[in-house]
RNA sequence: GGAGGGUUGGCCGAGUGGACGAAGGCGGCUGUCUUGAAAACAGCUGCGCCGGAAACGGCGCCGGGGGUUCGAAUCCCUCACCCUCCGCCA
């Protein structure tokens, strides 16, 4: 969410972010209405209320003084003006309900430095990392591969749960368990990370808070009986863990790293990805969180981009850093940039992780604030997350980069001890 | 799933239809005293919103929402969560 303050005093500012962004249609002028509206209501109702409260007060006193009749007097009155207020009220609810819808569908505002552009087309390559391999063998994309090997089980996981649902099994399972705990290891113990173990399911509140409510709805599972929704990703209940909390300047910065699977309906890519791992309803990943100071926000992001890059690299497998330009930030995105793995069997890059710094826009929604000095007035911090690093896909850019002619694959040197095998055959 | 008891300020804890500012304690901050500290004493001690250049004033917040009333932490309804017991169960 924005600070309605900026809508108000700098609202064409924002009207030319919504520009860039593509975002024409977001709600700013209706919001820049109703907050105005808010305001002359809200004057109003409290000067109704406050000659209410002194009226209360005086019936009070003069019961305690026996004065019955007097008090009689002023009670109708009040009474009058309690419908008055009532009736005020009403609009002031409702004004404040639009006002708040009209807050949560507008998006973040880009950073100055982000490159602007129209959609994905105009995002920037950052910068390439290794060299892709060079075969001398046509190598194969995963799921021919996995499934000669016994490790994917596409047919099954169809047979179990429909369409983009697969079974792991044997070395194939256990490669993926073994990224999930080695890729934690290297976040707690090299980059200084704490681990985190959240619910899968989480109430509607927290969804909003992150950003995925209102707008996303379709593309969460939720619970048709109670109010609980299946995560879409670790983010979600990770950056609620202190919502409604006030933080001390000396917590910050906060860095966790949780694994959890996340599901997804998928409806928007329905059609597209439908072959091997790449795009499930249900998939596993390591997400890494950041609450910091609005001053170390942005290093901070840079820091957590070369702590998911420490993976790539350890894995020696080839990548780029993306930057996305306006046209392609997600809604509550300030700022975000994607690593992607060269993988050679299907000849694209895989997009692994999504590192974005949010600004205060999530803790505002998910009121997290911190307090600078001990008696300062607390201000909102700022929230980071980037994947350290989305499973299946790493999985594909193991098997198609570590394959050999002979459609075995080859482990990892930094997974072998997680493995307890070198090759995968 | 059934029955009962709870949810109060950073923490503990009192309260009950009206006295403006929710007692008291702890913790924290400031001051006095002291060479310094402790102790003692005194004062301060939340969050949000609205108006205002500011000083300051107002409104709201005793788990969430709604209701009764001139007025609710206090009564009623409802939801959530916690505790105890029973049942069921890995």
């Amino acid at each position: 969410m924005l600070d309605i303050r900026l809508l108000r005093e700098e609202p064409e500012r924002v009207r030319e972010a919504m520009k860039v962004l593509g975002a024409e249609d977001a709600p700013v002028d209706e919001a820049i209405a109703l907050d105005k509206r808010r305001r002359e209501l809200l004057v109003r109702v409290e000067a109704l209320k406050a000659e209410r409260n002194t009226g209360s007060r005086r019936i009070g006193a003069l019961m305690r003084e026996g004065e019955r009749e007097e008090a009689e007097g002023i009670k109708a009155r009040m009474k009058q003006i309690g419908e008055e207020i009532a009736a005020l009220e009403k609009e002031l609810k409702q004004v404040e309900q639009d006002l708040e819808w009209a807050m949560l569908n507008i998006p973040n505002l880009p950073l100055p430095e982000v490159p602007v552009g129209k959609d994905e087309s105009e995002n920037v390559v950052v910068k390439v990392v290794g060299e892709p391999r060079a075969f001398d063998f046509q190598p194969k994309p995963h799921w021919e591969l996995g499934e000669a090997l016994g490790i994917l089980d596409f047919e099954r996981g169809v047979k179990l749960s429909g369409s983009r649902f697969y079974v792991m099994r044997g070395l194939g399972a256990k490669l993926q368990r073994a990224l999930i705990t080695w890729m934690l290891d290297v976040h707690i113990e090299q980059h200084g990370y704490t681990e985190v173990y959240p619910p899968f399911m989480v109430r509607s509140h927290c969804l909003v808070g992150t950003g995925n409510l209102p707008k996303f709805a379709d593309n969460l599972y939720k619970d048709h009986e109670e109010d609980f929704w299946w995560i879409p990703t670790a983010e979600v209940p990770v950056t609620n863990l202190h919502r409604d909390e006030i933080l001390d300047a000396e917590q910050l910065p906060i860095n966790y790293v949780a694994y959890t699977p996340c599901f997804r309906r998928e409806k928007m890519s329905a059609g597209k990805d439908t072959r091997g791992i790449k795009r499930g309803h249900q998939f596993d990943k390591v997400e890494m969180v950041k609450f910091t100071t609005p001053e170390t926000g942005r290093e901070e992001l840079d820091k957590l981009i070369d702590n998911a890059e420490d993976i790539c690299r350890m894995l020696e497998i080839p990548y780029r850093v993306v930057q996305m330009c306006t046209g392609d930030l997600s809604f509550v995105a300030a700022i975000k940039f994607d690593l992607e793995m060269w993988a050679p069997g299907v000849e694209e890059w895989l997009e692994v992780s999504s590192c974005s710094l949010f600004t205060d826009f999530q803790a505002r929604r998910a009121n997290i604030r911190y307090r600078p000095e001990p008696k300062a007035r607390p201000r909102y911090v700022y929230t980071l997350n980037g994947s350290g690093l989305a499973l299946p896909r790493v999985v594909i850019a193991i098997l198609e980069n570590y394959q050999q002619a002979d459609g075995s694959v080859i482990v990892p040197e930094v997974l072998r001890p997680y493995m307890g095998v070198e090759v995968i055959r």
